[in-house]
DNA sequence: TTTGCTTTTGAACAATTGTTCATTAATTTG
DNA sequence: CAAATTAATGAACAATTGTTCAAAAGCAAA
């Protein structure tokens, strides 16, 4: 019996990308087999084939899904105050992140697990983003209302302490992702100031 | 042929760890084989049966170790004052981490490929050192030297921030470990500032 | 209904996995 | 030197891996 009743190919493509980036980001991509992948769909393991060229595109194709949306998506009004841009900035990156658990699990965890010239790929979206972030820092220390040593340290700073939100927030818990943000905004506005 | 001239048991253990601490962290626990490992120490597979019940105790005990040397080494001088506490703590956090990637590597991401129990091990250990933190910052709340919302959200933070040097710090890169700490002092010091 | 296209099956592949164990060799002890 | 102990080999195991592909089955248009 092939082909399964109610099975439609249209829709077997976008199911195989979420059970992958499911399962991915529950167990790792190493541990994953494409044939746990193609159950979770309910389909045999050949079939996938169909979706990706192979298990490592199916990685790099959801990894830079995530960072084009996070390019496409962040905050870039470049005629902001350093203090507005950058409050943007960090309210922008705790609600993004916080919206997609499981993408922003696989970017940070499954980057040994992309092949050279995929891992290049994706650092130069991830460079990108950074120096978003570090252009407002840039311009806040030029103008004087910012006071850091270093602005490509306080980037990775920032950027690391509000990503870190993720290992422990979850919707619905003990705080609002709005309380949470205005607490993370309150220790990046004041580590930053002058 | 069996055993090698030149050999040593009392040797071999420690070899063995160190090599499955290397390659766990270059390539990810699911990645690295037995076999990779006993290759790495220059002997085969079934050798590894000496020094290690099976590939998972292998990983739980390079993590269990790391933790306990964390604990073990921490500054804990509960009559310091909250300042010169975080200070401490801060200090020793970049030091102690940057002395150690691979460990620190592992212990941040092979924590899922643990087994429940090993894992339920693992984070006792995590939790009594963000306790420790925690005690600081809200002792300085406490004393009015420090202002933070929610002592339990800027330990988490604090402690992403830090971590977040190892993505980045090499040894004998453009900054040494002193202004690393300074800057870091920098920032945390005035995130949690009154 | 028949033709043609798309999608899935299911078996097959060579390689690799963690682990076990009887055998053998090196070392230590007497 | 001989006996006892420790440590390593190397082959074997059943299971699982990513991937391929001919065959079969579903669907759409004629």
């Amino acid at each position: 019996m092939a082909r399964t009743a109610g099975s439609h190919s249209d829709i077997t493509g976008p199911r195989v990308r979420a059970a992958a980036l499911r399962l991915f980001a529950r167990d790792g991509f190493a541990a994953v087999s494409m044939r746990a992948i193609a159950g979770e769909v309910g389909v045999q393991a050949g079939a996938l084939y169909n979706y990706t060229p192979d298990k490592q595109s199916l990685l790099f194709d959801l990894m830079r899904g995530h960072m084009t949306d996070l390019l496409a998506e962040m905050p870039k009004d470049t005629t902001a105050k350093p203090l507005a841009g950058l409050n943007a900035f960090v309210d922008f990156h705790i609600r993004f992140h916080a919206d997609r658990p499981d993408e922003v699990f696989i970017a940070y965890m499954e980057l040994r697990n992309l092949s050279p010239e995929n891992f290049a790929e994706i650092e130069v979206l991830r460079k990108a983003y950074e120096d978003q972030l570090e252009t407002i820092l840039k311009e806040g220390v030029t103008q004087g209302v910012f006071e850091v040593a270093d602005t490509k340290i306080a980037t990775l700073a920032v950027i690391a302490m509000l990503t870190g939100v993720n290992t422990w927030f979850r919707a619905g818990g003990r705080l609002s992702l709005a309380e949470v943000s205005a607490q993370y905004w309150n220790m990046v506005r004041k580590a930053v100031a002058a």
